[in-house]
DNA sequence: ACTCGCCTGTCG
DNA sequence: CGACAGGCGAGT
């Protein structure tokens, strides 16, 4: 589910409801996550320290409580939602913090490919991958991250994206719909594409991360993301390419191919993008 | 540079 | 029932 816009709605609606805040207690219920959820060390290092800051590397939530870190990655299917105290917890809420005031942050990942970890503070930066991965394409040099890629890379441009190392944040739905707006073929490697098309592709990809923002995400039919606050996220309407195999391309009308590229659906329109 | 596995859920 | 799903990492 969650991409860098996705993560960052995420990290506003918590911001706005929980920053400043102290947590008081912790609930776990113990499952098999992709790291280990550690209900004794949550209980120990997190109750009676306040929420002071929420950051985010890419897709990974970065939380200091005082002297304590932690980290949050929602995989596929996660989501941090704020609750009212006593609302009864979704299926597959792994973890919820409870707040001074009754508020409650959960942690719900039905797939359980997400995780969250805590630590102490001094070994936030350090927590592995997040000293490998490349900059935020919000903030960071893309084009300047491609140019590098370009000149080591014979991968597909797709992969490239992708590739959290190069720039942290893209997923495979807005590496699909950054690709057709700069009107490039995802199995196009970097390596060819010259200097021209690299930048237009540079600029695609902040430009659909921004509008994907501005829309509070997407949010797919099946309502697997929101914000923290329950909203949804209104960017799926203007999705160009990403599930619409088959369906008209929404410039030329052609329809939409899908294609699997290294094990993963890549969407693209065959007429407008080369 | 690809394939698989990790999980649950949904859709055809 | 199989195919597929926003991610990632360990294997080839």
């Amino acid at each position: 589910m969650p991409e860098l816009p996705e993560v960052e709605t995420v990290r506003r609606t918590v911001s706005a409801a929980l920053l400043g805040c102290r947590a008081e207690g912790v609930g776990v219920a113990t499952v098999k996550m992709r790291l280990p959820l550690d209900g004794e060390r949550w209980r120990r290092l997190v109750p009676g320290r306040r929420l002071e800051a929420l950051d985010r590397r890419g897709k990974y939530l970065l939380a200091r409580f005082e002297d304590t870190g932690a980290v949050v990655h929602l995989g596929m299917s996660g989501r941090l939602l704020v609750a009212a105290p006593g609302q009864p917890v979704l299926p597959h809420t792994h973890l919820v913090v409870h707040f001074e005031g009754g508020r409650e942050l959960w942690f719900v990942d039905p797939r359980r490919f997400g995780f969250a970890v805590v630590m102490p503070v001094e070994g936030l930066k350090a927590f592995p991958p997040l000293p490998e991965l490349g900059p935020d394409p919000l903030t960071g040099d893309v084009e300047g991250a491609l140019a590098a890629a370009a000149c080591r890379q014979r991968a597909p441009v797709r992969s490239i994206l992708l590739d959290q190392r190069v720039l942290a944040g893209i997923g495979n739905i807005y590496a699909c719909e950054a690709l057709f707006r700069a009107g490039i073929r995802p199995q196009r490697s970097v390596a060819e594409l010259g200097a021209r098309r690299r930048a237009r592709l540079a600029v695609a990809v902040r430009e659909v991360l921004q509008d994907a923002l501005a829309a509070g995400g997407t949010t797919l039919a099946d309502g697997g993301f929101s914000a923290s606050d329950g909203q949804a996220g209104y960017f799926a309407v203007q999705l160009a390419v990403y599930g619409r195999e088959g369906a008209p391309c929404r410039r030329c009308s052609r329809p939409v191919r899908r294609q699997a590229l290294g094990g993963r659906s890549a969407y693209y329109c065959p007429s407008c993008q080369r």
